[in-house]
DNA sequence: GATGAATGAGTGTTCATTCAT
DNA sequence: TATGAATGAACACTCATTCAT
């Protein structure tokens, strides 16, 4: 069945996800992803330059959806540093809650774009991190966040964490849920792993 | 430049780590790995079967050595768990401080292997992890770990978190010294990111 | 020059014919194959899973052209045994009449196939070499063929003499002028050697 | 164990027939053939120029034993020329008669020679065959053989006849047994095919 | 826009041959 | 003579990308 007309872009970009995810960037091959499109192997290149850019769009949309929630996040008044550091979890969790290809795209194949001269996707990616910064720093004023740790690298540090474990769910559902992970996760910065 | 004798297979694993470090496995190439060695292309094959396999021996030797010095770790009797837990974050540490390339292919290719049929490092990664588990487990009964934690949730946070931190590390050295890491990750753990 | 759309894969096929008569099975490059027929080297690929299938396609329409051409002599009523053994001869004369790098590759190369487990090839042998068999019974049974001989050993020495004289036309036909083997041979039939 | 002192070339040459019979001339491996002749492969280059002179070696052997063989039936005086061509069937059908790789090779090599630019076995071959026509020409002269034959196809047909069955008997030697196919070549040549 | 046949650059791997010991 | 580790040329095959239709 072919594709609904303007829905190509959206279908390619689909089957890459899945392909990528099931093989890696390098195994991956443009011809599957068309035909798991529904689309001619030509057509691929009417929507991407090349490969490297159909997965650099995927990150692109990812991150620009991570962004965009996360501005909602920051504007929010309601909530302390803590909570809204809890937020940015759950938002990432969110985010690959229902696509769990994704999730390995996004763990599995990020170094692929960093090696490479135009890195589109740091802006946002430093974004982010920069935010989870602002946040532990403001959790520090606001008497939350323990003072003695360096944000810099306890904002890594987490989201090391977390993206490890959301592989691990990638890779095994029922072993590590979702949502187990977010709230283990939570427990673990509020309450420390010591006790 | 002839190398010593005896000391190919040598040159030959050290050349295929700056490789691999730099350009990832698929874009490595094995007549750059034998150039960079001092020997001819077809002297890799006298001691690697393949690229894959020249991948998988760097990763098993990596890991045994991991595993011999975590046999010590494991039957002092002097240290407690938390000091153990501590113990395996400077294994880790120090088997990369003097060697970044390494790091990096640590980081970046262990995921080739795991879609291999044959994974023949899962044991000891597996071993690994699982003693992450029983020194977080024993850590409660010392009753110096929270009981309220999944470990098994807890120990690959802290992988994860880890192995991110050694990424950046061998990314930009002077930014994240690895010593500082060792120190912060310690810190996180012991005080936890809250106050 | 470029190939005209739609002969490609005859004009792989026969330059292959000719690549593998010049220089044998394994000396044979598919490069010069694809260049010889006008196309590049991974249009080989379109067209043939790879070297081996492409020679072994080269039998596979050869035998299957003997094979129709021989349900046509079968099936005649017209002729006795010996008429029928000898338009085997013609037959088998007349596909290589007029392409003598065919009869080459039908000589030096046919060990290559039946060296495969997957002998696509033996079926239409077999039935050629049965019809044989057949033609010889028969004529013992018409009075026309010596009782005493062997039919099994008979037809293959008629075969591999056949067979050995295509060889020395291809390798030189002005001194083994096809029509003249064909005529003798079926007089060595006829009348044998001894007077 | 270690081939004794002065026979590693007839030790070579042995193993060379056996892979070359087994697998062909491009499958066979040096490093197999010296394995199995117990010597180093280095070794093979003290006794032969190269992988084509090995073959070509094997071929000039078996042809000088056979054209020695040729010269002791050529000398008699107490055979016709229909004894002697039987002769000769006999002298080749031993040569191979306990050494079934080395009919393997003598079937399937021989055209790697011939494609060489100095063929060195062409004299043997020759004289061998200009021997069958010269009986077959005395035949005609002693009133034994058919005079309207042309006796330079007919030799050719002969030998390939032979040469077929060889194959099919060092392929399987059940079926057909080389004296078998000694005795029905020599009746075929005798009686002829018809009645 | 859409197609998919055609392209051809790129590379892992083999193995005959060499040569230092 | 003998060794066997080392060499490096050679090539089948893949697949991202193009382009005539």
């Amino acid at each position: 069945m072919r594709t609904k007309e303007g829905n190509k872009r959206q279908a390619i970009t689909e089957a890459a996800i899945r392909e990528f995810a099931e093989r890696g960037f390098h195994q991956a091959k443009i011809s599957r992803i068309a035909d798991n499109a529904g689309v001619a192997t030509g057509s691929v290149y009417l929507y991407f330059r090349n490969k490297e850019n159909l997965l650099q769009e995927i990150f692109i949309k990812l991150w620009q959806e991570i962004s965009s929630d996360l501005q909602g996040l920051v504007n929010r008044t309601d909530l302390n540093s803590l909570e809204k550091l809890e937020g940015m979890i759950d938002l990432v969790v969110d985010k690959f809650i229902d696509n769990s290809p994704l999730a390995l795209v996004f763990v599995n194949e990020q170094h692929h774009l960093s090696r490479q001269d135009d890195n589109v996707i740091s802006p946002y990616y430093d974004k982010f991190l920069e935010l989870g910064n602002n946040l532990l720093t403001n959790g520090i004023s606001e008497g939350l966040v323990n003072p003695n740790i360096n944000t810099d690298i306890a904002r890594h540090f987490i989201f090391g964490g977390v993206r490890h474990l959301i592989h691990l769910w990638a890779q095994d559902s029922r072993r590590y849920p979702l949502n187990k992970i977010r709230q283990e996760v939570k427990l673990l910065i509020k309450k420390g792993i010591l006790k």
